[in-house]
DNA sequence: CATGGGATTGACT
DNA sequence: GTCAATCCCATGC
């Protein structure tokens, strides 16, 4: 057990599902997560320590934000002790405050298009690559955890990428009508297979 | 220093 | 369903 992965991330990614995202005025409730860990490839930090990697293997708790496809910004929380690259990617929120500055930022009325995919929702939220390593008690950014009783949660393959597809690693709330586009997909081909 | 590859999104067929 | 936009960073000469 100790020369193996324990499954840390993949608890606290679960963890995270119900959790407030804040920044300044506007902030959001989480209702889809995925974790990464550097002994899988499809981490970052699977080819070790770079500078881009290098929040990744720091303390948990902080922010590791990146750009994606040269457009998107991304946001991570830090998820496994110091040494230990392992990250949750905040993949979609139900927004709570702040929504008319969130449609001011993303061009968009509907509220299910706010926040609904790990690029809008950095977007929407005014989160960029200088919050790269942030305290996540501290803030700016900040992530509080959720105080009521659990939500039903599925857990589905992750998203938009191409090395460890199989991994049953993301977390989304069951019904949600905010999670991400690839969320309606799974609630798509499930239907479709349970026929 | 040049090159290639993305943890995506929005517009279009 | 398909496709381009666009920039940071890792890698190789």
């Amino acid at each position: 057990m100790s020369d193996s992965y324990s499954g840390e991330v993949c608890a606290v990614a679960r963890a995270l599902i119900g959790a407030v995202v804040r920044h300044g005025e506007t902030a959001g409730v989480i209702v889809e997560t995925e974790a990464y860990h550097e002994s899988e490839p499809a981490c970052h930090a699977h080819i070790g320590r770079t500078p881009r990697t290098l929040t990744l293997f720091g303390p948990p708790g902080r922010a590791y934000v990146y750009r994606s496809y040269g457009v998107h910004a991304m946001l991570n929380a830090v998820a496994e002790p110091d040494g230990i690259a392992a990250a949750v990617l905040i993949r979609a929120l139900q927004p709570c405050d702040g929504i008319e500055l969130m449609r001011a930022r993303r061009g968009r009325e509907r509220l299910e298009e706010l926040c609904s995919g790990p690029g809008k929702l950095t977007q929407a939220l005014g989160i960029g690559l200088v919050h790269n390593g942030v305290d996540l008690d501290a803030g700016p950014v900040t992530i509080s955890l959720p105080g009521g009783p659990p939500p039903d949660i599925v857990v589905s393959r992750r998203i938009g990428i191409t090395k460890a597809v199989d991994l049953p690693w993301r977390f989304s709330v069951r019904g949600s009508r905010f999670v991400s586009r690839g969320g309606a997909r799974v609630a798509a081909s499930v239907s479709r297979s349970a026929r």
